[in-house]
DNA sequence: CATGAATGAGGTTTCATTCAT
DNA sequence: AATGAATGAAACCTCATTCAT
């Protein structure tokens, strides 16, 4: 990995080709779906020639799947984080968590992914896979642990823990689509930011005993 | 399905063959994506020549808006009825509308074209629009409403009406992905309607005053 | 198979294509190997778009093995009546089939398929195995078992009889060589039958005791 | 083979490596054919970078063309050496001859040389006229002297001695391919010096007055 | 002498679409 | 109304070859 990241060449450092590559192919997945953007489009906009990118891919699947994997990986460490050294009443902490979902969706490409892999999943299975085995089966029972302490603490009210996590956390997704599927066909711009906030107000008051 | 084999009269009415095709067209989209499915395969599933679609549909394009347009079109005006017909406290009919969605995400292919309107939108933007258009347009504003009548009764808590909206239906979005994305890669099944109904609750509770 | 063979249409019948294409292929093949020959070549040979030849055949593969099996199949049974059918001393029917080889090197295009499966063998056995089950496990059981024939009848001298068929047939292939890679080159021209003719005789005198 | 891992001597004799590359190449055109065969994979078997064969060599095509000069060349005056040399009765030295042939089909490389100028003469006519040239239009001269002296002398009966070389060295020929086409099949492994010798007396004996 | 990086040119294959019957 | 046959255009991918270091 540290192949020479040395000294100022004027060679590209190739270390950073990859990269290059999946953020060019993210774009264009992003913007035209994955079969339509082809090989050379991504090789273009990374500025190289379209065999190179076989020099650091396989496939055009291969792209696509890394690109999922550069996106999504490592974050979810970051909410776990914020859950682990928690102190104090649940339902602050359940703020936090969708909060910092909405901070993703808004700072990150990771709207683009979930559209992503709406749209591919069924063509190339793994980058669902991925995303459920990595993202939503890590995700999704964090918080369904956080409210069966918040029920356990008496804090609230004893609903169905699993549905209750899909309640919370599904504005974050009709976020994602909304930004990616429907802005750019002109509708409202959805303040994804406040429509967490008040989401988060809505649920926990709804939780409460 | 009843494929009258050419036996009794040669007489079929005529306009049923259009719908056949799109319902074939409906099937391999939803099974294998837009551009993963082959005029040929619409053409066998229907039971007709690859040349034959080309007598009731223009394009490739034609057959995804028509198949859109055929599944979604109508259904909107039955939830209008609803709330129109509706006396009594908002919170209600909001409960009710969430769960004539929860049975339309069950019982029909509602999930399916949703999610080829998030796979295909960008390169078909027409089936977008028109979704946008014709359903999100149309329903938004009708639970807009409903929220506002609440909060000016006085049933509700003062809140952002549009945002509300949003948390209101999120799930329902959520649970059409589940199906068509995550549950076709194992994923545990997920009881839309009783999602639907304690949603309904936390929800409403969570409006509360 | 008898689709349409029928009355004197215009349309040149659909039938002969593949003929027509495997015709073209074995043109090319046998000019410039395997994979020197572009399926567009084939076509335009054959007289059709590159992508008609799709429509009979699955692979660039698909094409060679059809040309093998075609141009193969069904003399052996020829060999096999000839011997079948003989009475009398077995050099006279060693010396007929060795001129009937003869014929088809002269006759067909046995050698140029020979050549094929020599050089396209290693990147597809699944021809050199048709040869070799079809062709040459056939004949080659046969000419032994004619020799040991000779050999129980004392006509010849006791000899290993494997390899007094391999003997008695390698010039036949060395002929199909010679034709197909030196004469290409310049060299004098090989008379085959000639060759066949005194290369019988040798090799009956030399069996015999 | 013995890969000096760079712990003693830089030095090399600088002239092994041309050797090196082109072993790797007979080894692997030998195994998968010439146009099968990637420079990459030649590198890689030699022990080097697919870009430092071209230090060595211009092409692919020189390539190839280096494999069969330097497995071919020389070995002929071996057997004219032979032929010079010898007294007494022609037959006896035809079957030495035959007998020496038989040694180089089973101990080295000539067959794969066969085979490959066999495949790949059409699309490379320098090998095939290099084999041509030097071995065969060397050969068969020397064998016919030898037959015509041997028929001169009352040895042998009058035949063509140019389809006599034939009839006799046919057989080799058929070992070469048998080796490299058809064992590799899964026939049944030619005992080559079996036939050569059994060859030797079939023809001899035919030749006999 | 040696290489990692890069590319241009080319071939196979697929598929929406058309047309003559 | 229907189809079998055909095609043009395009995309993916491979590989011999070059060049700067």
């Amino acid at each position: 990995v540290t192949k020479r990241s040395s000294a100022g060449g004027r060679q590209r450092r190739p270390d950073a080709r990859p990269t290059e590559i999946l953020s060019a192919a993210l774009d264009l997945f992003a913007e035209k779906g994955f079969t339509a953007t082809r090989m050379e489009d991504v090789a273009a906009r990374a500025g190289l020639s379209k065999a190179a990118i076989y020099l650091y891919f396989d496939d055009k699947t291969a792209v696509l799947e890394a690109v999922v994997r550069h996106t999504v990986l490592g974050r979810l460490d970051e909410a776990r984080a914020m859950a682990e050294g928690h102190q104090g009443r649940v339902a602050d902490l359940l703020r936090l968590l969708l909060m910092f979902m909405a901070g993703r969706m808004v700072g990150s490409r990771l709207p683009d992914i979930i559209k992503l892999i709406v749209a591919e999943s069924r063509a190339h299975p793994e980058i669902g896979r991925f995303y459920l085995d990595n993202v939503i089966m890590q995700g999704l029972p964090l918080f369904e642990g956080l409210i069966r302490r918040g029920i356990a603490g008496g804090e609230f009210r004893p609903v169905d823990a699993a549905l209750a996590v899909k309640s919370l956390i599904a504005p974050m997704l009709m976020a994602a689509i909304w930004r990616t599927v429907f802005e750019p066909l002109g509708a409202t711009p959805l303040d994804i930011e406040a429509l967490a906030s008040q989401h988060a107000d809505l649920v926990i008051r709804g939780l409460e005993p």
